[in-house]
RNA sequence: GCCUCUGUAGCUCAGUUGGUAGAGCAGCGGACUGAAAAUCCGCGUGUCGCUGGUUCGAUUCCGGCCGGAGGCA
């Protein structure tokens, strides 16, 4: 079976994906589909960077706007959403371009990593939170011990999060992690991916993007957004950077300028947090933002490096 | 012009009765399989303003110079 096409345009916040993906797909008749965790959510837009009409210019862009922000979401509905808009698309005669920073959906989509039949359970995973905060996340521990000892002994570090989640997998499954891991690759990936990844030698590049981005945000209405959410309490929302940085402000126990300041801060550990997962990927083709004198520079080596993956087969 | 205080990491500052130094914040590196914009783990990155002197040895003591703050004129 021949293999799917895909394109990714993946990278850090601010470095510019929106806009190489729409130039993507105008010059390859492709259509987006946002690898993004929050931009997947109604209403979350400007501290999302949501791309306006203006912006897409037309071009269809998927998986951006479907939740409710109250409604939970996952890795798992990510790809499930998605690979129904991969063959919508291609049976259109289109060519799928993800855009994106999450690269956990990103991975997960293009490597078709599957996941085990089983259904989040929030009443356990709260249940486990709560005996974690009592007794110590140690006697979770030995719990999991008792499972899944493969798994224990391979945690270089006590990741709360983590022991929970690989509790709640084996409650609601019978899957241990360590099986789940091992079955989750069996079937290889139903694709051949073109992988960009935008990034930058220079950090500094980047950073004052990110800060001339949220002084933007601000101008465009930040605040209000914010405010808004702050009512609702989602529990997406809360995670949100952009959101609960201003909290503080909100209650009077900052100034603006300094809950700004730390949301700067916030969103310049995040890219950071994007560009070390993006490093490690083998496969991905680096372009780095300072290396070009334009954004149509840019696009032209992207360009072709694409119609070359397009030629290939 | 004189007097006082001051100069140590990117920033704010400790400290060394003389043996080339350490906190917080910032930053950097890494992990990542159903919350991932989440959640974790690791790492001081330094001409101790410059220059002479004393000393086996000076960031520390002494002199001069330069920069900063304040006071008196």
């Amino acid at each position: 079976m021949n293999k799917i096409p895909i394109i990714v345009v993946a990278g850090p916040t601010a470095s510019g994906k929106t806009s190489l993906g729409i130039a993507v797909c105008k010059k390859f008749s492709g259509e987006v589909i946002s690898a993004d965790s929050m931009q997947i959510y109604k209403g979350m837009n400007i501290a999302t960077a949501k791309p306006t009409k203006e912006e897409t210019d037309g071009i269809p862009h998927h998986l951006i706007d479907v939740i409710d922000p109250e409604e939970r979401f996952s890795v798992a509905e990510f790809k499930r959403l998605a690979e129904e808009k991969i063959s919508d698309i291609v049976s259109r005669g289109k060519l799928p371009v993800i855009v994106g920073g999450t690269g956990l959906y990103i991975d997960n989509l293009v490597e078709n990593i599957e996941l085990a039949d089983s259904e989040v359970d929030l009443e356990l995973r709260e249940k486990l939170t709560q005996k974690a905060k009592k007794e110590g996340i140690e006697v979770l521990i030995e719990e999991l011990k008792t499972i899944d000892p493969e798994y224990v002994q391979g945690l270089k570090e006590i990741n709360k999060k983590r022991i929970i989640r690989a509790l709640e997998l084996w409650y609601t499954s019978g899957i241990t992690v360590t099986e789940q891991n091992r079955r989750s690759r069996l079937n290889g990936s139903p694709y051949r991916v073109c992988y960009l990844c935008l990034d930058a030698h220079d950090r500094e590049i980047l950073y004052n993007r990110i800060n001339i981005r949220v002084d933007k945000m601000v101008e465009d209405g930040l605040l209000q957004e914010a405010e808004q959410f702050r009512q609702s309490k989602g529990i997406t929302s809360a995670q949100a950077i952009g959101y609960k940085e201003l909290d503080p402000y909100f209650n009077g126990e900052k100034t603006l300028q300094k809950a700004l300041d730390s949301l700067k801060q916030g969103t310049r550990r995040y890219a950071k947090r994007q560009l070390t997962w993006f490093r490690r990927n083998e496969n991905a083709i680096h372009l780095y933002i300072d290396e070009y004198e334009s954004s149509e520079a840019l696009c032209k080596t992207a360009f072709d490096i694409i119609e070359n993956f397009l030629k290939e087969e």
